[in-house]
DNA sequence: GAACTCACG
DNA sequence: ACGTACGTGAGTTCA
């Protein structure tokens, strides 16, 4: 038997919030309200056994109602934003339980419930509404039932004609006879003055209808009666006011309805995230008329697997399971995957799971195995293949063929989920329990390999799990449409950056060293100098020292604070500069010290010893933006600002006698993508005239010609550039250019007033935000933004700014990945020896033999800037040398 | 391990 | 009024 429950969202969502006490999760946010309506959800569905659920919400704040009359609902306190940030995540949440909502602009909920129930009862279903507004009682009949809450939301109260016979002697439809005569004060219907539930039951048993009430007044007297015909009027209308309109064009179908009971893989990760622990543990209990099959609510035990551990003897079992293996788990540890240690193999199909030791790979035996692995035609499904392909290649062994990668689709559908481990994962989809790494290994001083037993155990339940992620990440990829996204951006460079990093970096040793001697002489001379000056010997290093020498002991005046005492950072040390000759000492021993500890000692502990290079690791799955990230060590912050630090970039060299270092760096790439998704005029066309956009910006911001704009103007309007990037504020951009507050608020007003289209964009991205939830890159890369509707000013604003500069950081980083690949295929397709050594944001690194550096110098920036089609051009500027130095 | 500082885009 | 520019990684000190 069909049977619909329609929901009024919004009635219930706001009896939720008031029911329940405040509850936050652990970032903040509210989710009082989502509990409360998703416990009675769960209950209903229980309960009730819906075939069909629709969950009502009003949208937008003026309805039709306002247009007759303007007061509608006037009166009414703001939604508080403890409330509002809850509304997307009812969204989410409900799809995630497969049940349908719906809005429509200039509708309340009660119109789309009251034409729904109309609907459906014109075809002979059964109807149950739920809500919290006794108003809806108008629509029930014998097959429409209206459940009202009672005692917060948890329980519901059901009326058919009989209850509201008994409760009110009245007949639904005299339901807005009732509140013509008495009004609504929530609603701020006005109703009939002196006449509440008592009276106007009594007259309405006497008359029936508001009409027959105002034909009969005559037969009343006193107070009541004068006001009857005084606000004879007001009645009639509040009347109308209260009546549903039930002829609503709603594109839901019957079948968009449907609910075939909560799918845990789905509805799991969100009731994780909103930390709902109680909820969780009741999921399985429930389900829809369509029952339980495929077992998705069951909380099932661990399943018993199907685990050989593979030694030579048992190498020929496993050929021939070779062209059925689903999934792979190379298991190592350390955190460089450089230097990791495999702990072992584990090869699974669907039904068995063979674990390989190391060792057994250099036996004659493996051979099959290794060009299995090595294969790059053969699909490969697993987690951290990257990693994995690194620590094999020590190890001598090739792997190829990469095709999907748990962690890296994981990274996709949700960049900032910093629990990306496969135990996670299970949990997030709601598979059955896997420990984690840590549980199995221990941590720290406490890891161990355990026995083989427990290990092949371990990686066969991982390896299980990633079978089971993997389809429901591909729908997911799917569903967002990100397959181009991972399978031809992300997936093809995993194994690009795989290739950088093993090549590595050629560095100069010897003139690393030299410049270590510099530096020390240097710091040396400084330090004796500042003891001198200070009176004492001290930790320069310790802020906590140096900053009682300054403000303690010579009494310097404290510009900043950080949590635990006195600032000392740079910006504060300029400041404090002109007052004591010990300052400048103490910001250039800084400078050097930090050259001479990272860039020096630093980097040459990461030069291997096999190989004189260093090989980076470009870390894929970290930056929420899509950027890379580079460790072990971190490249992509070589010095460059300062002329002391940039002698570091004359170590790195190619790494073959002869050869080039050819750099080509984006030139305003986020300015450029900015003018291409914001569609601002002036802004493109600045670009597509190639000019100095930091000038272009002056002139604009200024209102001056070109030949007008003196340095200062260039400086202060290159900083407002930079603020748009990252998602301006006034304070920000002040505390930037050392002006006050106002005057930086005015830039801003001036910059928007000169390109008025980033204004537009920058309003509407964060619309979107709030709408959704998200934002976007050109290529579909998503973040959630779960602030953006917070209470708390801090966590809100930074979210806005984040939703503002994300599709600007997140394209470029989509763009140049775009370049990376192309070059690689660019390399290979004219066969060229040249190699990728690096990416650093904006730029390309490579190493070109002498033969080809002409050829490289064209193909490169043409290669950059055709990576992605915009409304405005690509600009990458290209420039070589002996070695990085050099090459810039 | 958190806090501070500073290198890069 | 609220108080931060966006995104990273690494070295040092100190509780």
């Amino acid at each position: 038997m069909d049977k619909l429950i329609l929901i009024d969202g919004n009635s219930i969502i706001y009896r939720a919030f008031f029911a329940m006490p405040p509850l936050t999760n652990s970032s903040g946010l509210h989710t009082n309200a989502v509990y409360g309506f998703t416990n009675m959800l769960l209950r209903l569905i229980h309960e009730e056994q819906p075939s069909h659920i629709l969950v009502a919400f009003d949208a937008g704040k003026v309805t039709f109602r306002h247009e007759g009359y303007q007061d509608y609902k006037g009166g009414r306190d703001k939604t508080p934003p403890e409330l509002s940030e809850q509304f997307p995540l009812m969204r989410e949440l409900l799809e995630s339980f497969g049940i349908a909502w719906f809005e429509l602009p200039g509708y309340e909920a009660d119109d789309i419930i009251g034409t729904l129930t109309k609907q459906a009862e014109e075809s002979g279903r059964e109807v149950l509404v739920v809500t919290g507004d006794k108003d809806m009682l108008q629509v029930v009949s014998d097959r429409v039932k209206v459940a009202l809450t009672r005692k917060g939301v948890s329980e519901v109260e059901p009326y058919g004609p009989k209850e509201i016979e008994e409760r009110y002697g009245l007949k639904p439809e005299q339901i807005i006879d009732l509140k013509g005569l008495m009004g609504d004060t929530s609603d701020n219907i006005p109703g009939v003055p002196g006449i509440g539930e008592k009276t106007a039951l009594k007259l309405l048993h006497q008359f029936g209808s508001v009409e027959s009430v105002l034909a009969h007044t005559d037969e009343l007297k006193g107070k009541m009666k004068e006001n009857l015909v005084n606000h004879a009027d007001d009645a009639r209308m509040s009347k109308q006011l209260a009546t549903i309109y039930r002829e609503v064009q709603v594109e839901r179908s019957w079948e968009d309805m449907t609910f075939s009971g909560i799918e845990a893989e789905k509805a799991v990760p969100v009731l994780r995230r909103l930390e709902f622990k109680s909820l969780l543990e009741r999921l399985p209990a429930v389900s829809g008329a369509a029952g339980t099959e495929a077992g998705a609510t069951e909380r099932s035990e661990s399943p018993d697997l199907d685990v050989t551990i593979v030694d030579a003897a048992k190498l020929s079992e496993v050929e021939k399971h070779l062209h059925e293996i689903e999934g792979i788990v190379i298991e190592s540890y350390g955190e460089n995957p450089h230097h990791a240690t495999i702990m072992g193999l584990m090869l699974s199909t669907a039904k068995r799971h063979f674990f390989l030791p190391l060792e057994l790979l250099k036996e004659e035996e493996a051979k099959p195995v290794l060009s299995w692995l090595g294969d790059e035609n053969i699909p490969k499904r697993g987690y951290d293949l990257h990693r994995a392909d690194l620590a094999l290649f020590w190890q001598g062994i090739a792997f190829a063929g990469a095709e999907h990668d748990v962690e890296l689709a994981a990274y996709l559908l949700d960049p900032t989920e910093n629990d990306q481990t496969i135990s996670g994962l299970a949990a997030k989809y709601g598979l059955p329990y896997l420990p984690s790494d840590e549980e199995v290994y221990g941590k720290g001083a406490k890891f161990k390999v355990p026995n083989v037993d427990i290990l092949s155990l371990h990686l066969a339940r991982k390896a299980d799990a990633l079978l089971r992620i993997i389809p429901l990440q591909r729908s997911e990829l799917e569903k967002y449409e990100m397959n181009r996204l991972f399978y031809d951006l992300e997936m093809p460079l995993s194994r690009i950056l795989a290739d950088m990093e093993k090549q590595g970096v050629a560095v100069n040793q010897d003139a690393l060293k030299e410049l270590g001697v510099e530096f020390e002489t240097q710091i040396n001379k400084l330090v004796a100098r500042i003891y001198e000056i200070a009176g004492t010997e001290f930790n320069l290093n310790s802020p906590k020292q140096l900053g009682e020498i300054l403000f303690d002991k010579l009494s310097l005046p404290v510009i900043k604070k950080t949590k635990t005492g006195y600032s000392t950072d740079a910006e504060v040390l300029e400041k404090l500069a002109p007052y004591h000759e010990i300052v400048q000492f103490i910001l250039e021993y800084r400078q050097l010290a930090k050259l001479q500890s990272t860039y020096v000692e630093g980097l040459l502990k990461e030069i291997s010893p096999k190989t004189g290079k260093v090989h980076t690791y470009f870390r894929q799955t970290v930056a929420a933006t899509g950027r890379l990230s580079s460790q072990f060590p971190n490249l992509q912050n070589i010095p460059i600002r300062l002329e002391e630090g940039r002698k570091i970039r004359k170590v790195f060299v190619p790494s073959e006698e002869g050869w080039y270092i050819l750099s080509a760096d984006y030139s305003q790439i986020e300015l450029r993508v900015l003018a291409h998704i914001s569609g601002d005029k002036g802004l493109q066309e600045a670009f597509l005239h190639d000019m100095d956009i930091h000038t272009k910006t002056a002139m604009d911001v200024f209102g001056v010609g070109p030949d007008q704009v003196d340095a200062n103007m260039r400086r202060s309007a290159k900083a407002v550039n930079f603020g748009i990037v990252y998602g301006i504020s006034d304070y920000g951009l002040s505390q930037n250019l050392n002006i006050t507050r106002k005057e930086a608020a005015r830039f801003i007003d001036q910059y928007f007033d000169a390109f008025q289209g980033v204004r537009r964009y920058m309003d509407e991205i964060v619309k979107e935000a709030k709408r959704d939830g998200y934002v976007k890159t050109l290529l579909e890369r998503r973040r959630y933004l779960p602030e953006i509707n917070a209470s708390n000013f801090n966590l809100r604003s930074f979210a806005e700014r984040t939703a503002m500069n994300t599709p600007i950081q997140g394209t470029a980083a989509d763009i140049i990945k775009l370049a990376m690949v192309l070059m690689d295929k660019t390399l290979y397709e004219h066969k060229l020896k040249s190699r990728m050594l690096l990416q650093v944001h904006d730029e390309l690194v490579f190493e070109v033999p002498p033969d080809e550096l002409e050829l490289m110098k064209k193909l490169l920036p043409e290669t950059m800037e055709k990576a992605l089609q915009l409304s405005v051009p690509l600009k990458a500027e290209v420039s070589c040398g002996l070695n990085w130095y050099e090459a810039k």
